[in-house]
DNA sequence: CTGTTAGCGCCTTCAT
DNA sequence: ATGAAGGCGCTAACAG
């Protein structure tokens, strides 16, 4: 009889099969051929009947591999970085890896916590989605001596893979998509740019590409994602002060692509016929938003899979091996908003 | 000086406060009233010089509480369950609990692996957020004796803790506002049905509160998420059944209602003109569709939070407990694919 | 106040 | 082919 209260332990079941430890140790990890296929009988037997599973904790406290993954997400309700997530996921089943999430809800005290929680559990390696995420937090994770894998961040002074979108690419070819279209005056609206690599590296592409023409209106302006006043405001202006001819609005993400359309929605602007509009991220609902709303799509799931491949080349390789970065290109999906 | 390879254990740090394991662990564990100022100073400078982080596996190896809370979503796609995970996420917090995701991507092996995964690295209890889940899988959780809440979802000879909406009263709200509006046809449309509980209330709800409206038609289908060509014959044949008459189409699920959305757009349908549109589950683009969608919006975040605080007060109370199930009213948000 | 000791459940030599 | 013994890192009696 398993002891009382808990679970059966790999004792009860010794002693229920009427054997040593290190005989249902060796069946555990198949090392069978080593047994008598009486003792086999037994032990199986065993194990079902008190229903027994060894503990990991045990296991791999004796220092054996986890074999566990953790991923730190500073905003689950991101999409891109659930789409990512789906393909780190596939990665990991393909490597026999488990995935443990942890969303840090952009709270940086979360992602202290989920850090020291994770590495205290001995995962292997950690894929840090860090979009949103602040410095401070980050370099905690460079103490850390654990492998890891950035997603579409750089941290200065911070040697760490990365895996990402080729952002000044993407930020190119939208603009230039804007300027084939005709559009003479174009707003690129982003959240607070700040140290963030990626937003700078999206801004300043559209402003070299907007450089090469100098008689267009390149206009910047950076919102906070929750400020729908200012939101408005901006927009207005910008539509205001070019009247009369036309002009464009760029989205830096997805999330402010939502915000975008809807204060348009309250100002009474449609996109497609009195501005036009293109938004980083694939939206699930693009093409249903008035005349459709034109983005730029991330292959989220393959840089998902690749960040995870890198992690694993990382663990095998060890803390020294050279930093590998890896960017990938974004699809222009073009619909109703910037044609005409 | 740490061991060379691995991180430094509890020894590491005795020694080299000169001191033994035991003053350390009472350190760590916030016994600190117990120490000298010296030996606290000399432990403090110990753990930082050598970067020493307890190992949680040893200390619940031992028998200490985890604190962990696991959580299984059916479908990390889902807004609705990601919604649900945030109510969770600060019910843990409030508790001092740690939250680990898995996500079976819909797969029963995963579902079990993760079970398993949890159950071994001794979790206090798990939330599963069996929407598509299948019964098989969920058999498998009423084996292991972990505590447990089933979001929105109840099984058959299954005593086990609930939380959901309260699917009847939703249903009927939502077909009642149908009525109200003047709509003569009514369509149902959801997934397969099955032996899914939750689909059955609704659909349920959706006939009884029909019966009492004789003379007006309500039908049924049910469809596939990825079958967009049968989507669009059931639609199209709704539409053709009852030309000349007000008619309109309830979605079953958020994701049900993103397809129908993208049918009807295909075959040039428009909601809120040609036909009337209702979707459980709020949309954050309801508003940016067409004439806008009205949904049944599911206090998600509630729903989550209240899962949580069931499992904490399982785990109390222990298994033998009588089995709570709770329920919370939907809202009805009205927009224009409703309204004339 | 502080250190010694004995496990927690498992894996792993090392004997038998 | 099988089992006994030791130890992984930590906590919790139980002495000093």
């Amino acid at each position: 009889m398993p002891r009382a209260a808990g679970r059966a332990t790999i004792s009860d079941v010794a002693r229920t099969a009427r054997t040593g430890k290190t005989s249902v140790s060796r069946y555990l990890n198949g090392e069978q051929h080593l047994l008598s296929d009486a003792l086999k009988q037994r032990i199986e037997q065993a194990i079902r009947q008190l229903d027994y599973r060894p503990s990991q904790m045990a296991r791999s406290l004796k220092g054996g591999q986890t074999r566990l993954i953790g991923l730190i997400i500073a905003d689950i309700t991101n999409p891109y970085s659930v789409d990512v997530m789906r393909g780190i996921e596939a990665a990991c089943r393909q490597h026999g890896l488990t995935l443990l999430v942890c969303n840090t809800n952009n709270e940086v005290n979360q992602e202290q916590h989920y850090l020291q929680l994770l590495s205290s559990y001995r995962v292997e390696g950690i894929v840090v989605n860090a979009v949103g995420m602040r410095e401070e937090a980050l370099s905690m994770l460079q103490q850390s001596q654990l492998p890891m894998v950035l997603i579409d961040r750089k941290i200065p002074d911070f040697a760490c893979d990365m895996v990402g979108l080729n952002n000044h690419e993407a930020a190119s070819q939208a603009t230039s998509h804007l300027l084939q279209q005709g559009f003479e005056a174009i707003l690129y609206l982003s959240e607070p740019v700040g140290a963030i690599n990626t937003r700078q590296e999206r801004l300043l592409a559209f402003r070299q590409t907007m450089a090469q023409h100098p008689h267009l209106a390149a206009e910047q302006a950076e919102t906070p994602l929750n400020d729908g006043k200012k939101l408005e405001a901006v927009l207005h202006e910008f539509s205001a002060r070019h009247r009369g001819m036309r002009k464009a609005v760029i989205s830096a993400n997805g999330a402010l692509t939502l915000q975008v359309a809807r204060a348009m929605r309250r100002l009474g602007i449609l996109w497609g016929s009195d501005i036009g509009l293109l938004g980083f991220d694939e939206l699930e609902w693009a093409e249903l938003a008035g005349a459709g709303i034109t983005t730029l799509k991330q292959p989220t799931y393959r840089i998902g899979y690749a960040a995870l491949e890198q992690l694993v080349l990382r663990i095998q390789q060890g803390m020294d091996a050279p930093v590998n970065e890896q960017v990938f290109s974004g699809t222009l999906v073009v619909r109703g908003s910037t044609t005409r």
